[in-house]
DNA sequence: TCCATTTGTCAACGATCGTTGACTTTCTAG
DNA sequence: CTAGAAAGTCAACGATCGTTGACAAATGGA
């Protein structure tokens, strides 16, 4: 066993680059055709190499497709955002997460896959819980920051649902501020509105 | 050839029962599995039946996920309604369509395939066209109905998903009245708010 | 240079899938 | 009652899939 292969800032080695490329081959067809629709074959076509590679690079399908799926929203950085402009705030970290220049496929690889496959449906619910949730209960009563993240979550994933995945035409059309003057007050309302209305 | 075997009234031939036996299965389990998580080995083995059958009465799995796919939300009868509460009818019919004791899995068959399925997606942009569409045109103007529509559907399936689909802890746990008090005036406003804000 | 480790190639395995065709059973009209 | 159509059974096909193991080439330290 080699015991310095992990996390050692020294090691460009040959294979990491092949690593590399599978792994990024794999991101965009996970995303683009589902954990199904996504065969090894056309992981291994994508990145220019053997099927046999890929299992051998990552154990199986399915540690690929975890190693794929990993989703980091960067969204702790608006904890400290004034409560009166979260919904904003949240529709503009949404678009850059999605269409910025320094997106990946990453949140697309889960929606992609989680109607129809259960890993990815719980890697979503955690990406629900341990990163949409606190921020939610940073700027509102934390008892009920559940529900609350629940409601943005429905807007937002159904927004991304209509607008990546099934491109529904009108939803296509929106331009970033269209998008921020609707849905912004949405989400305002969810994540900081009245309880009682 | 037989011309008297459609929407005839008076055959309730022995084979009819069978064909809405694997009709019915192949709607359960598409909704519950997606297209390509439903063999047809599946919906043989759950209609009592033998896996030639259904392609015998169907003539392929293609077909047989385009009969299952049949959606009618029955909106039309919404024409008629008052467009200051337009919001709450949709959210109420919503959940008819959902939970209903008359519900069918229709709307699951299509969200569970629509990310993975081009078939599926493009059966799901056409009830949009052609069911909601027509219901917010009818509210509002005309003109960007597509948009405001796009909108409304953004949220409605959003929460479909959350609620129904990845099966969202908090959003599962919302009752109809925080359902219909929360999304309520995000359609209302979707549907029929002033264009400026 | 030589050898051991790494990296890549190739063919095949077992499983599952949609689909087909030949066959037998069941039902029904004349 | 009997012939023919309808309904159902069975085994197999070709294709695709994830995965494996045996083998060849490349690489790099001694």
């Amino acid at each position: 066993m080699n015991f310095m292969t992990e996390n050692q800032p020294k090691k460009p080695s040959k294979s990491d680059r092949t690593r590399a490329q599978i792994l990024e081959a794999a991101r965009l067809l996970f995303a683009e055709h589902g954990y199904d629709g996504a065969s090894i074959r056309d992981v291994a076509a994508h990145a220019s190499i053997d099927p046999a590679m890929v299992i051998r690079y990552f154990r199986s399908k399915d540690e690929l497709f975890a190693r794929a799926a990993v989703v980091d929203l960067q969204l702790p950085a608006l904890r400290v955002i004034d409560r009166n402009a979260i919904g904003e705030t949240l529709v503009r970290r949404f678009l850059e997460i999605w269409e910025g220049p320094a997106s990946g496929p990453g949140m697309g690889i889960l929606l992609r896959s989680a109607t129809s496959n259960e890993f990815a449906a719980e890697k979503l619910r955690d990406v629900f819980g341990n990163q949409v949730r606190p921020v939610v209960a940073a700027v509102s009563d934390p008892a009920d920051a559940g529900r609350r993240a629940g409601l943005v979550s429905s807007q937002l994933l159904g927004l991304a649902m209509c607008r990546y995945l099934l491109r529904l035409p009108p939803v296509v059309a929106l331009s970033h501020d269209e998008i921020i003057q609707k849905v912004g007050p949405t989400l305002q309302r969810y994540a900081v509105g009245e309880d009682g209305s």
